[in-house]
DNA sequence: CCTACCGATCGGTAGG
DNA sequence: CCTACCGATCGGTAGG
C-alpha cells in the first residue's frame, strides 16, 4: 500500500517535471536489485522455501526494508516474473519475420529465448518457469495471459517452418513440445559446458528442423 | 526414530512369523495413504507451501499424527518420491527390446511412462517432476542417481530407434528434449480433455519418429 | 494415533 | 531504510 502511493508520486513526477529526482531513481534501482536477488533465491530454493530475511540480507538490507519497495511478499515475485517476461516477450516480438527466411527465423528467436532463460547473471527469466505458479488470484492470471502470448507467438514460427516444409506440424501440441524441450534446458544447463546457450539453442533448431535434409549432413 | 523403530520391529515381524499381525498392515496402509495424499498437495501447491497439518487434515488426523509414520516432512516426501520413480522405472525395465520392433518399443516405454506422469488418481508420480529438487543431502542424491537410470534406459530406446532410421540422433541432449517435452505433459494436460494419456503418447512418438515416412500421412 | 504443547521462524507493521 | 516488535503458524515432540 505504502509502495502503491509512491509509484503515483513518482508517476506525477514524470508528468510534471523535466525528469524525476534523483530519490526516485536510487529507489527504483533499489527496487530492481530487490527484484534480481529475489529472482536468483527464488530459482535456487523455491519460492516459498526464501524468506524475505533472506532476500534482505542478500540486497544489504534489514528485514523489514523490502517491505518498504513491495507491499508484500508475492508483490515482490510478481513483479520479477511480469517484468521478465515481458522484456523477453517484446525481445522476440521485435524481430521481423519477413525479414529472413523461416529457418533463419525459427533460429533467431530460439537463440534469444534460450538466451533469455539462461541468462543467470541480471537473470530473472530462468526463476520464472517454476515459480510463477506460486502466484495467486489476479496475478497468476495476468501471467498466464502473457504466457498465451508466448504461445501464439511461437505457434506463428511454427507455421512458418511448416510452410517451408521444414517441421511436419504446427498444432498447439508439437509447440507445447517445443517449449518444454526450450524450457527443459533451464534445468541441465551449466554455466561452464561443453556448450553455449546459442550452441544449444542451434542444437535445438538442428534437431527438429528438416530432419530429411538434415540426416545427410550427420556424419 | 520413532518411525525407525518400528520398521525394525515389523521386519522382525515377517522373519519370526508366518505372516505379519494385522495391526502392521494397517499401518502400511496408512503409511501409503498419507505417501498419496502428500504427494496430491506437494504437486498442488508445493512442498514448502503444504504444511504437515494440512497432510494430516486431509488424510483424517490429527496435526501430529504423521510424524508417527515418518519423522519428518522430509522423510514423506522422500518416500514418495522415490517409491514412485523405482514403481515406475520397473515398469519401464520389464519389457524386453528384443520382444518388439523398435519403434513399437519406443512407442510402449512413452505409454508407460506417460501413463504414470499422468496418473493423477493414485499419482505420486506427477508430484516428483516439480518437487523431488526440495530434497536434501543424501535424500536427494539417491533421487539424482534414479533419474540417471531413466536417461540410460532411455538413450538405449533411442539408439535403437536410430539404428532403424526414424530418429535421427540418440545423443544425450536429444534424449533430454524428450524427456523434457514428456514430463511437459504433466503441466497442460487435462484429465477430461480431448486427448486420452495414450493418445497423447502416441502423438509425441509420431511427432519424434520418422518424419520422412511420416510426412506423407499427414493430410 | 490423539492431546497438549514448545521453540523457532515468518511475513508484515508502526514509528521514526 | 532501520529498529523493535507482533500475531500467526509451523515442524516437531512428550506422554499417554
Amino acid at each position: 500500500m505504502r509502495y502503491i502511493s509512491r509509484i503515483r508520486k513518482s508517476t506525477e513526477g514524470t508528468e510534471n517535471m523535466a525528469r524525476p529526482k534523483r530519490a526516485d531513481i536510487s529507489d527504483v534501482n533499489r527496487r530492481n536489485e530487490l527484484i534480481a536477488t529475489a529472482a536468483k533465491l527464488f530459482k535456487e530454493k523455491g519460492f516459498h522455501a526464501t524468506t524475505t530475511r533472506d532476500i534482505a540480507k542478500a540486497s544489504n538490507m534489514k528485514s523489514g526494508s523490502p517491505f518498504y519497495h513491495f507491499a508484500s511478499k508475492q508483490d515482490l515475485l510478481f513483479a520479477g516474473v511480469e517484468s521478465s517476461l515481458l522484456d523477453c516477450l517484446s525481445m522476440l516480438e521485435a524481430v521481423d519475420p519477413a525479414s529472413m527466411p523461416p529457418l533463419d527465423y525459427f533460429r533467431t528467436l530460439t537463440r534469444l529465448h534460450l538466451g533469455r532463460l539462461l541468462d543467470t547473471d541480471s537473470g530473472v527469466v530462468p526463476m520464472v518457469v517454476d515459480e510463477w505458479r506460486h502466484l495467486e488470484g489476479e496475478h497468476r492470471e495476468q501471467v498466464v495471459a502473457i504466457r498465451r502470448r508466448f504461445e501464439r507467438l511461437w505457434r506463428g514460427v511454427f507455421e512458418r517452418m511448416k510452410e517451408a516444409g521444414l517441421v511436419p506440424r504446427a498444432d498447439a501440441r508439437a509447440v507445447a513440445y517445443f517449449l518444454s524441450a526450450l524450457q527443459g534446458v533451464v534445468s541441465w544447463y551449466r554455466p561452464g559446458g561443453a556448450l553455449s546457450p546459442e550452441q544449444i539453442a542451434d542444437d535445438l533448431v538442428d534437431w527438429l528442423s528438416g530432419f530429411p535434409e538434415r540426416s545427410d549432413k550427420i556424419r
